[in-house]
DNA sequence: ATCCCGAGGG
DNA sequence: CCCTCTGGAT
């Protein structure tokens, strides 16, 4: 997935004219993991890391049924939830984080998920990827995720020519008007999930090749 | 064999 | 910067 040939930047013009015609492709694109609560969301959030949201959707169903809210999961029986969420892989580690991260709730914001980036990253488990899905997601507040999908895309799109994720958030903020960059993110990662693969992409189905410095490179 | 909406620690 | 944590899908 790593080490790409960097491809060569694109204009603001193209970038833009790119992400119009995946939004068109997508129109319905949204966040697919099954949520019913900000803490529920937080929580499906820190353990779809390295795994896919369909493993997620898999447990929360049932450790939403047991432990629905962040008093709840703060109490839980720490084996118990490693059982419920095995499933997603890193399992230890992740039920700690998700119980931590509710303890945490339970102990500064009463139970609360807060709203803002500085606040969110302090807990335990919670990053910046994590973080800006949660405050687009759950209070709309404009962000970028760079998950493995944007860093990947923004790379063979051309929308940056950096690996490290923080770098590439600021060359898509410079690159993009602000009020969409949720928008944009969640484009971007259902066009790398449906089309874009890290492995031989489908770039001969894609709407935007004739645009794209990676398909260039590719023929 | 490689990847999946990463984060923490060294 | 690097490494580790982990299971499931393709």
């Amino acid at each position: 997935m790593k080490g790409e040939a960097k491809m060569k930047p694109v204009t603001k013009a193209v970038a833009a004219k790119i992400i119009d015609q995946l939004c068109k492709e997508y129109p319905d694109a949204e966040c697919e993991l099954v949520y019913k609560t900000p803490f529920q969301l937080l929580t499906s959030v820190i353990m779809s890391a390295q795994t896919t949201d369909v493993q997620v959707n898999k447990v929360t169903p049932k450790l939403f049924a047991k432990y629905p809210t962040a008093k709840a999961l703060a109490e839980a029986d720490i084996e118990d939830v490693k059982q419920i969420i095995k499933p997603t892989g890193y399992y230890n580690a992740k039920a700690q984080n998700i119980q931590a991260c509710a303890q945490a709730l339970m102990a500064n914001y009463d139970g609360e998920v807060p709203s803002t980036q500085e606040e969110l990253v302090k807990l335990p488990g919670v990053g910046v990827k994590t973080a800006n899905v949660v405050l687009g997601v759950a209070f709309g507040v404009p962000g970028w995720s760079v998950d493995t999908h944007v860093q990947r895309l923004s790379g063979r799109l051309g929308f940056s020519q950096n690996t490290d994720p923080l770098k590439i958030e600021r060359d898509l903020q410079k690159l993009f008007p602000n009020k969409d960059w949720s928008k944009y993110s969640i484009t971007l990662i259902w066009h790398g999930r449906r089309l874009c693969y890290a492995n031989k992409p489908r770039c001969h189905d894609c709407p935007v090749m004739e645009l794209c410095p990676f398909y260039k490179t590719m023929r």
